[in-house]
DNA sequence: GCATGATCATGC
DNA sequence: GCATGATCATGC
C-alpha cells in the first residue's frame, strides 16, 4: 500500500488536465501517469472511509467513476455523448488478470452501452450512437487482484485506442449483425455468440431484464454492445508488450490485408472459401496440395492440416483468439454421425455450486462462436473433408435442455451423489462424463472428499444434426 | 454398435 | 504439472 504517496490534493486535477480544451494526445499522456498508481492515491479521505466502512461492497463501475471525478476533474455522464466531449474521448476503465501459466488476460469484457433496439434498427453504422460515443476510448487498465482491496488495484497501462482498419471491417460486420437481428424481429434470440469481436451481452439487475423490440411482439432481454474478452485480452497484450518492449505470443491473421475482402463478403465468408478448393479431397491429398510441413501421427494432426488451409502457420489465430471462435475438428463415420462427443473443460465441484446460470462458466464456453471443419470416412474408409461450418448454439437449446443438465449436475453435487450426473441417454444435447488424466486426477468436493474430474460433453447426436441441418 | 468410463497427447 | 482437446477401452 503506498500511503506515503497520498494525494487527496486537488491541484492534481485542475493544474494538470483543463479536460475541455484537451486533445486526445493531452488526454492520453495525462491518464499514463496512472501507471503503477491506484485510486486511493487521488481520492478524498472521506471517500475511502465511506467505501472501508461498505461490507460486500459491489465494485463494479464505481473504480471508474472515482477516476473520472477525482483524477480528471469531471463528474461522470452517461449520455449519448463521449465523457470528452471536444476531443470525442471515451473513458474506460477496465481489469486484467495475470494468468497461472503467465502474462495477462481480460478479467472480463469491456460493456460499451446498453442497445436501443428502436434506435438501432433505424441507424447506419457510421451515424450510430456506437460510433458517435466510442469512435476514441481511452482504455485504463488494472491488475485485479483477489481479495484485494478495490481503492488499491495497480493501474497497469493506459492507451488511446481508434478502431484499426482490419478490426473494424469485423466490428462493422458484427455491427449489422446484430441490427439485422433487430430489423427481423429477432432481438429476442440476440445471443453473444452470433458476433466476432463486437458481441451483445446480456445487461441488467438480473439478466432478465426484458425490453420491447420494434419488429415483433415478444420482449427481448436487455443486452448492451460490448468488446468480447477475447478482443480485450489482445488489445491489453499488444499495447503491453510495445510498452514493455517484450515479445509478443504470436498469434498469424487469417486475413492478412483488408483487400481480400471482395464485394459484400464478410470474414466468414473469406475462412469459409479459403475451404472450397479441397473440399472432397482426402487428407492426404490436402497435406500434398499444401506442402505442409507437419506430423501425420499427432493428434492434432487435423487441426494442423486446417490450419494450413488457413494459410496460418502459428498455433493461435489472431481473428479467432479476439473473437473467441473456437475451431473444432470432427471425424464422422460412414453413417455421418461424429465418432466422438465433444467435450469441454473440466468444472470444478466446488465452484459450479456457487455459480449462477446467467453468467456461469459453461454457459459463457457455449455462447462462444464455433468454427467446426467436419472430416468424414469415405467407403474406402480414406478420411475427406466434408465441409466447414461456423455455429453458434441456439438460445433454446442453452435455456433449455443445456440449463436443465447444468441444474441437474448441481443438484447431485450438493447431494453428493457423483454417481448420479446426466448421461447421454437422459438429454438429447449435453451429459456429463469424466475428463481426467485417470483415476488418480480429482477434484476436491463440497463435502470434503475427492471425486474424478468430469466435465459436460456435447452429444454427438446433437452435433450430427448441427452439422448435417446447416 | 453404443453408452459410459477412462485415459492419451500436446503445449504452455 | 496441469489444462485442454481428443480419443481409446470395455462391457452390455
Amino acid at each position: 500500500m503506498k500511503r506515503s504517496n497520498f494525494t487527496t490534493d486537488i491541484d492534481l486535477k485542475g493544474a494538470s488536465l483543463a479536460y475541455d480544451r484537451a486533445s486526445p494526445d493531452d488526454i492520453e499522456r495525462y491518464a499514463k501517469r496512472l501507471v503503477g498508481h491506484c485510486t486511493r492515491e487521488y481520492i478524498p479521505a472521506e471517500k475511502i472511509r465511506e467505501y472501508e466502512g461498505i461490507k460486500n461492497l459491489s465494485v463494479k463501475g464505481i473504480l471508474g467513476q472515482l477516476i473520472e471525478e477525482f483524477y480528471f476533474g469531471k463528474k461522470p455522464n452517461s449520455n449519448q455523448e463521449p465523457d470528452f466531449v471536444r476531443a470525442g474521448v471515451e473513458l474506460k476503465t477496465t481489469p486484467v488478470k495475470k494468468l497461472k501459466k503467465g502474462g495477462y488476460s481480460s478479467k472480463e469484457r469491456l460493456v460499451l452501452g446498453i442497445i436501443d433496439y428502436f434506435k438501432m434498427a433505424e441507424e447506419s453504422f457510421q451515424e450510430s450512437a456506437f460510433v458517435k460515443k466510442n469512435a476514441k476510448l481511452l482504455l485504463i487498465f488494472y491488475l485485479h487482484e483477489e481479495g484485494k482491496f478495490f481503492l488499491d488495484l495497480i493501474f497497469k497501462l493506459a492507451k488511446l485506442w481508434r478502431i484499426d482498419d482490419d478490426d473494424l471491417k469485423i466490428i462493422m460486420d458484427d455491427w449489422l449483425k446484430i441490427q439485422k437481428k433487430i430489423k427481423y424481429g429477432l432481438a429476442h434470440e440476440i445471443s453473444e455468440g452470433d458476433t466476432l469481436y463486437l458481441g451483445a451481452c446480456t445487461k441488467g439487475a438480473n439478466s432478465k431484464t426484458l425490453r420491447q423490440q420494434p419488429f415483433s411482439q415478444e420482449e427481448a432481454m436487455q443486452r448492451a454492445l460490448s468488446l468480447k474478452q477475447g478482443f480485450m485480452t489482445s488489445l491489453f497484450n499488444r499495447f503491453y508488450t510495445i510498452e514493455k518492449r517484450k515479445k509478443l505470443e504470436k498469434a498469424e491473421k487469417i486475413v492478412k490485408n483488408i483487400g481480400e475482402y471482395k464485394k459484400g463478403m464478410t470474414f466468414e465468408d473469406v475462412v469459409t472459401k479459403r475451404f472450397e478448393p479441397f473440399i472432397g479431397k482426402t487428407t492426404d491429398e490436402i497435406h500434398k496440395m499444401l506442402d505442409l510441413d507437419i506430423n501425420k501421427n499427432a493428434k492434432n494432426y487435423y487441426a494442423d492440416l486446417a490450419r494450413g488451409i488457413l494459410g496460418v502457420r502459428t498455433k493461435k489465430i489472431d481473428e479467432f483468439e479476439k473473437a473467441g471462435v473456437k475451431m473444432k475438428t470432427i471425424r464422422l463415420g460412414k453413417n455421418g454421425i461424429p465418432k466422438e462427443h465433444m467435450s469441454f473443460p473440466a468444472f470444478k465441484y466446488t465452484e459450479i455450486i456457487k455459480e449462477e446460470w446467467e453468467e456461469c462458466t459453461l454457459r459463457e464456453q457455449l455462447e462462444q462462436r464455433f468454427f467446426f471443419v467436419v472430416y468424414r470416412y469415405n467407403e474406402k474408409n480414406e478420411l475427406v473433408l466434408d465441409k466447414v461450418l461456423f455455429w453458434t448454439i441456439p438460445m433454446s437449446d442453452l435455456e433449455g435442455e443445456v440449463k436443465k443438465v447444468w441444474d441437474e449436475t448441481r443438484r447431485q453435487i450438493e447431494r453428493g451423489k457423483y454417481d448420479k450426473f446426466p448421461r447421454s441417454k437422459d438429454n438429447p444435447v449435453s451429459h456429463v462424463r469424466p475428463h481426467a488424466q485417470n483415476a488418480e486426477d480429482t477434484f476436491e468436493t463440497p463435502q470434503g472428499g475427492r471425486e474424478m474430474k468430469k466435465c459436460f460433453w456435447l452429444n454427438r447426436e446433437y452435433i450430427s444434426d448441427v452439422i448435417n441441418l446447416e
